[in-house]
DNA sequence: GATAATTTAATTGTGTACAATCTAATTGTA
DNA sequence: TACAATTAGATTGTACACAATTAAATTATC
């Protein structure tokens, strides 16, 4: 029978997938030499950009939960990247922020992106319709 | 400091990371009446395709290894969607081939991807330009 | 034809993801 | 002010994802 509906080079979300997941086999040997994970460097993205964070916030930057956020920052706390600690105006809230050896690495880390960059060839047009569409995306969800 | 090029809103692979889980989210609750996860309706898709194919095989086809597969596939044996059989012709291949139940569920889940279209709205030229964008990274891995 | 090299799955160990639940703190409201 | 509702993170349990290794079968090479 085969309902073309349900054959694989009809999905979106399939290559979509797919490439999010080739996309990170290409950045972890990049982020090795860094002690690192893909996750782990989105923190320290949205990190190098905001000083502090609470989980919430980085939660809503990055799309996750503190299900996933909890044992990853614990992780990057022992490796010394991080600092996580109450809030004094809310005991609720754990605050995030980068400790001098984290921020030590936001200059050597740039070379990473570029050499990505440099692993995938994409028309400058195409990356750009690429993200575009991505925000559409991201918006309505 | 905060270098251009680390900046969260300038990768591709974060918002092709987030929507894709994002889009996940989306599947799950569609997918939860069969009982099935959404790399699992991705093992029922190609084999409502191919009647009966390699544990290789079909890592090739998703992009993903043994070390995934195995698991998986046991755990959809285990619901009686799929049999797994050494090959006769060579030991060391496992086949995987859907159960009566399996093929029962291909008329039935064509809802979910119906379902899922209307949840995300794109025009239909941006969906075809990201799937031919995505299908031109894939191919470069 | 013995044996080295290769191939296929399975296994092991680490790290996400995320739903569901729990706990403690804060806020809203009668 | 009590106390119900909400909020923030942590915890629990299940399921990927993948690198690295292992085991068994097959193929290549001498």
């Amino acid at each position: 029978m085969t309902l073309d509906i349900l054959k694989l080079d009809n999905q979106l979300c399939f290559p979509l997938y797919a490439a999010t997941r080739q996309f990170t086999k290409i950045y972890r040997p990049l982020l090795e030499k860094f002690n690192v994970t893909y996750p782990q460097y989105l923190v320290l993205l949205v990190l190098f950009e905001t000083d502090t964070l609470s989980v919430k916030a980085l939660g809503e930057r990055l799309f996750l939960d503190s299900g996933t956020l909890t044992p990853m920052l614990k992780r990057m706390e022992e490796r010394g990247l991080i600092q996580r600690a109450r809030s004094f105006q809310d005991e609720r809230v754990v605050e995030v922020s980068l400790t001098e050896k984290g921020k030590a690495l936001e200059s050597e880390i740039a070379e990473v992106p570029l050499a990505f960059t440099k692993e995938i060839k994409l028309e400058e047009e195409e990356y750009f319709e690429m993200k575009r569409i991505l925000a559409k995306i991201l918006d309505q969800v």
